[in-house]
DNA sequence: ATGTTATAGTGACTTTAGTCACCGTTTTCT
DNA sequence: AGAAAACGGTGACTAAAGTCACTATAACAT
């Protein structure tokens, strides 16, 4: 109980304190493994998941096809719930864990309780909604103006500050997964970054060369 | 001053009177002709525009392409101008009108001070914020799954549905630019279509037939 | 009336990316 | 150890879409 009070506090340094109690008395503190369904795409929720450390993928699936929307960080909640204080709706994405999360559940009607009540609560809410309002904007322009190998470099860099290392520890089956490809198209590309020095790729992972650091 | 009223009540049945009374004596009422920018991609604004009448088209700019994103309608408010609520930044999309249109200009500041206060009025941000989001969602899935006859197609249909009428009466430069395509592609893929008999191409507009109504 | 502009149609070409088939290596499992 | 699975590399092909160049017509302006 002190260490997610602790967590709590560093996540969100402005909530009042009665809020707090109620986040700790009725949310429920969860941990998922890495790789995790948070949310799958097509079901109901009846909770508000909060972050309070590790990472969240938001992805969506259409046709076959899957690709990344954007990341959720410790600190912040997802939207896909906030879509939910009003309509009873299937989600229309899913949320994967990228590495072992916790995650306070806030049950839904608790949470519309509370929005209004308590004006943190109501401002972390909406800077949330508008974060990932901004994010997947942007991720639209990205997938709409770039071409994969741009996108792939935008992707890179972005993984290696997220995780602050230039090692990227994946396959590029999952890569191509996230940026909506196909593995094959992947590997050209890296191999065509390792011929201009951007990047090596060593066995199991992708180290990033200084050019795509700055 | 009858008029808005009249117009304000068809559009928010269920806000409060004093709210109305809000709108009308802070709102600053404007009719913007066809084809004008209500907010430009970079600027900076203070107003939170609610659609009385008319229709607006929301779209982003990115490497000199230009792209649809979608539509906002009578009785919903623009995103992007709750998006700055709490930030003062310069917004990241385009909106223009479709035809002529009556917007109420909302002050941001009064905005602040009403959300919240007045529960109506939160809820109507809130759902238009939502709406946007999931508008935005699709565009995306769209942009990213299906091609550029699917697209069009759709664009079409939507189109003809939005107007209660199958004739478009656009340039293929304008359907290219809603698209994200160049004009060429427009005028193949119409053609392709003509074709098939799903639309016939007339001097100064693109007439829909049956089996894209349905 | 005539020059200007906007519009649409079209062929040829290039780029980008997705697909298929196949290989060799590494990792994992039993 | 040996089989199975995952991973990466690659060539060949195809599909989709963007670009360029040029034509013809219709609408508009002075």
């Amino acid at each position: 109980m002190v260490s997610e009070k602790i967590e709590l506090s560093e996540c969100f340094p402005f909530i009042e304190k009665e809020l707090k109690e109620e986040f700790l008395l009725f949310g429920e503190l969860k941990s998922i493994p890495k790789g995790q369904y948070v949310v799958k795409q097509g079901s109901y929720i009846s909770f508000l998941p909060i972050i309070l450390d590790g990472l969240i993928k938001m992805y969506a699936e259409e046709d076959e096809v899957e690709f990344l929307l954007y990341y959720i960080h410790p600190g912040h909640c997802c939207i896909l719930s906030f879509n939910h204080l009003f309509k009873q709706e299937a989600v229309r994405f899913s949320a994967k864990t990228e590495k072992e999360t916790k995650v306070l559940c806030l049950p839904i009607s608790k949470v519309q309780e509370w929005f209004g009540k308590y004006p943190s609560f109501t401002q972390i809410i909406l800077k949330d909604f508008q974060r990932n309002y901004e994010d997947l904007l942007n991720t639209t322009k990205q997938m709409v103006c770039y071409k994969v190998e741009d996108r792939l470099v935008n992707y890179l860099t972005k993984k290696a500050k997220l995780q602050n290392c230039n090692m990227i520890q994946m396959s590029h089956q999952q890569i191509a997964a996230d940026l909506g490809t196909s593995r094959e198209v992947v590997s050209r590309i890296t191999k065509k970054l390792q011929a201009t020095e951007l990047l090596i790729q060593h066995k199991r992972y992708i180290e990033l060369k200084k050019p795509l650091l700055a």
